[in-house]
DNA sequence: AACGTATTAAACCAGTTGGTTAAATACAAA
DNA sequence: TTTGTATTTAACCAACTGGTTTAATACGTT
């Protein structure tokens, strides 16, 4: 399978979301990676090894341990190929914003209170 | 299922992001989305019955033809997830350009060429 | 050497996925 | 109303997924 489908795939379960984002605060054991879950290990020994074949984590040995490490790198390629579609979900609110800034016009031509408009993140461009 | 999963389990398939890809340009209809690919046309209105559930496309109905449109928005909330770990996937180069920095200015202490930096996108810090 | 702890492997299971072919449906045009 | 085109449904299939339980393995400690 290609890097990019791995990456998806393993990011579409939460039992595994959570697994990374436990990473993120520092490398840990199975065990402890296994604590918060209502599962056995076993279940939690697959899970990490999708995450393993996506290279969203890396383990080590230590002793009887084998800690886990994340490897954020695979996130990059799929962040680039969703940043290609930004410009087509932020469009609404761009439109959006031309609609609240036209209202504000009016609003101020005619001596009213003026209109909020929505903050659109400029990234990236 | 939940809406990050569904999004993420629909991306994880080339035939589906190639479908994407084509509805960036606008929107068409089956036969034309199915087209370039050496797959039967039912095989692509299940990809596209996919895509529809995760809310990434929209369909209404012309005569014989139901249209498919894109629909980014739910690649705002995978983009916001992937996000959190962008400073990660980033690190290494922080670190390398402390590095090349480093250098670089031990080589201007030494009266030796510059050295170039890596370029890091600062984004959304 | 025997025990305890950490982790994985094996075997199993039900449900999902991604494809197929053949048949059904929906609509337009002749 | 028949025909043709667009699309979906149904039935099937092999492979994969996400879980289970039971057993094996690896290592440190006593």
């Amino acid at each position: 399978m290609d890097r990019l489908s791995l990456t998806f795939s393993a990011l579409a379960d939460p039992t595994r979301r959570a697994i990374l984002a436990r990473l993120a605060t520092g490398a840990a054991s199975v065990n402890e990676i296994a604590a918060p879950f209502a599962m056995s290990l076993p279940a939690i020994s697959k899970h990490l090894k999708v995450l393993e074949r996506a290279q969203l984590i890396a383990r080590s040995k230590e002793a009887q341990w084998r800690p886990c490490e994340l490897k954020a790198e695979p996130l990059r390629e799929a962040d680039a190929w969703i940043e290609q579609y930004r410009q087509m979900w932020e469009e609404r609110f761009d439109r959006l914003d031309a609609y609240l800034m036209e209202l504000q016009a009016k609003s101020i031509a005619a001596k009213a209170a003026p209109v909020k408009t929505t903050k659109t993140k400029k990234k990236k461009s």
